[in-house]
DNA sequence: CAGTATCCTGGGGGATACTG
DNA sequence: CAGTATCCCCCAGGATACTG
């Protein structure tokens, strides 16, 4: 592994001043974990989807968010979109082999989260137990 | 590996309704993902560091920022702190094993972005000179 | 040194309505 | 079916000032 001490790395390869929002690093992985890409990413890993099998896994997503956020990993190269023409429409999505390669390691850091987050909610508790005497 | 298809599975341990912003996956999600709590993570897995330090590693952070960072990773058990009584104070961070635990993939996850960020920046090009024409 | 308190703004994202 | 368009609210987070 190698050294996380330089943080400033990853600003932008520069050193200090920039902001880490025009950072690449930082843009792509607001992309896969924001509020609806993580999903998109894991949905989409099991297979292609049309946009409402889609919007159906994903409870709460909106189609102006599901669309918006299929743009942005459409952009990024992480998904590709196909259309059928034909009416009604069909328009399937899917992951590209970029996608499918974000999505790997996002799984396994969704996955710890998930088996730890019992160990999480019990530390909190505490915490706050300690910070209320 | 395991089954992804079933994006519900994640919202709380139920199916549908629960809006994900509810789920403590998402939370914890977004604190180890949040604009400073990244490079607080990479920071720590270098070594304990103090205050200002950990603000002096991470460029553009504010003094704000990094303390309510730093509250919310404490908080999740992920992140310790130690207060050494003196005049000056002497506050030190570091990361709990849990905090290492989420780290790894974390930085698995960061790595990943790092040394594809320019297939992106590439695909990116590419998609946009496709939407021009 | 290691923070808190206060004010303020941009844009992420929800609700709703409309379109090819 | 597969989206856009519009309006609007909320709060993450920056700037600035103050404290034990």
């Amino acid at each position: 592994m190698r050294e996380w001490n330089q943080v400033s790395e990853w600003t932008s390869g520069q050193s200090g001043e920039v902001p880490h929002t025009d950072c690449p690093v930082r843009k792509v992985l607001d992309h896969v974990t924001s509020r609806w890409g993580v999903w998109v990413l894991m949905a989409l890993a099991g297979g292609d989807l049309r946009f409402h099998e889609l919007r159906g896994r994903i409870p709460g997503v909106s189609e102006k968010m599901l669309s918006q956020t299929l743009r942005t990993l459409v952009r990024d190269g992480l998904v590709w979109r196909a259309v059928e023409p034909a009416t009604p429409p069909r328009v399937t999505y899917g992951l590209t082999p970029l996608g499918r390669g974000a999505g790997e390691p996002m799984a396994t850091l969704l996955g710890w989260i998930r088996d730890h987050a019992g160990d999480i909610l019990a530390t909190q508790s505490e915490y706050d137990r300690a910070c209320a005497k």
